[in-house]
DNA sequence: CATTAATTTCTGTTTTGACAGAAACAAAAG
DNA sequence: CTTTTGTTTCTGTCAAAACAGAAATTAATG
């Protein structure tokens, strides 16, 4: 398939985004032709558009699909795989942000954990203690929020989201709290 | 210096998920480390610590100032460049929040808004420049939302966090919106 | 059941980034 | 101004990941 300028130019840049948070050109690359395109593909095709070898369209496909991200379909009188994936930008986010917790939050909390829980654990200075007592506070806090969060729909999530710093009126004491020109 | 094996599974879990997310591992160990001792270190010993050479310990501070993740200090009757950072867990969050949002959301930003602006843009399919358009939007939002949450105290934030999906109760037509079970 | 078509796994090559150690540079003290 | 001490830049090595192409596997059709 032949892509536009302007398609070519999405592609390109989400890949070289995707590689800047760990996932690898190609599977970027994928995504954002499914996205572009709007159709379902099959494998063949995307490796001919994007000038990648099929070995690795499929790998990157698996990697999709693992996520969530790209799902499979068929096209009536081809036997060939199709995939596609969702134009739905609210659901792709929430998607994405799923993951990433899974794979850099959910790790860290483990591991704070069990690090209060060692035996030896009390005897190390306070501030340390208390260092990582704050982090493992923290990281639980987000967690139960973005997993709340993320349980919205969409409109809900947009009507939150432009609500903006405007939340803080309805949180008891949030008043005289704005931190214009602190720290930059 | 000699850390503790609890001081060092967190720094090593630290690193190990630092190069999770595009940043290197001697950087985000130094960073866990300055942060676990919780005082002023210079880099000879930042190195003999964690046993990496001196002149990756010279770059990664460049890179962490860089981020103003740490900062510089000196200490009485020592000359050499002392290095620390912040205990605050949620100012921490803030700058990284911050930079992310630098790296990753505002290029892409403005790539979306240079392609809608092409001339040739208008003869592209509608899906296309629906999505295309749907992701501007989401992305705008977004970092509009960052922005005023980032400008809030810690305590505000942990609040609203606190709240959770519980804002939903704030924004007019938010009830029955819960997706509990949709899609999972 | 054989043949064809499609997909996945495997293997070797290439590229990229991290890193150590040396060399160059800068700054302070005597 | 020279020596000492600390910092940065540079260069080469090493390791990890991306990737292409071939081989193996699986599934469908006649």
């Amino acid at each position: 398939m032949e892509l536009s300028n302007n398609a070519q130019t999405f592609i390109l840049h989400w890949g070289e985004m995707g590689s800047r948070w760990g996932v690898n050109r190609t599977v970027a690359q994928i995504h954002a032709l499914l996205f572009a395109v709007a159709r379902p593909m099959h494998a063949e095709e995307i490796a001919e558009t994007l000038n990648v070898a099929r070995s690795n369209v499929s790998n990157s496909i698996k990697e999709l699909q693992s996520w969530q991200l790209v799902k499979l379909t068929h096209v009536l009188g081809d036997r060939r795989d199709h995939f596609e994936t969702s134009g739905d930008v609210w659901e792709l986010f929430r998607i994405i942000v799923k993951g990433r917790k899974q794979r850099e939050i959910d790790p860290t909390i483990a591991v704070l954990r069990e690090l209060r829980a060692a035996p030896d654990f009390g005897k190390e200075p306070e501030v340390f203690k208390h260092r990582l007592g704050d982090t493992l506070e923290f990281l639980e806090v987000l967690t139960i929020w973005s997993d709340e969060m993320m349980r919205l729909s969409p409109e809900t999530l947009v009507k939150i989201l432009r609500l903006g710093a405007g939340v803080q009126k309805f949180v008891r004491g949030g008043k005289g709290d704005d931190k214009s020109g602190d720290s930059s």
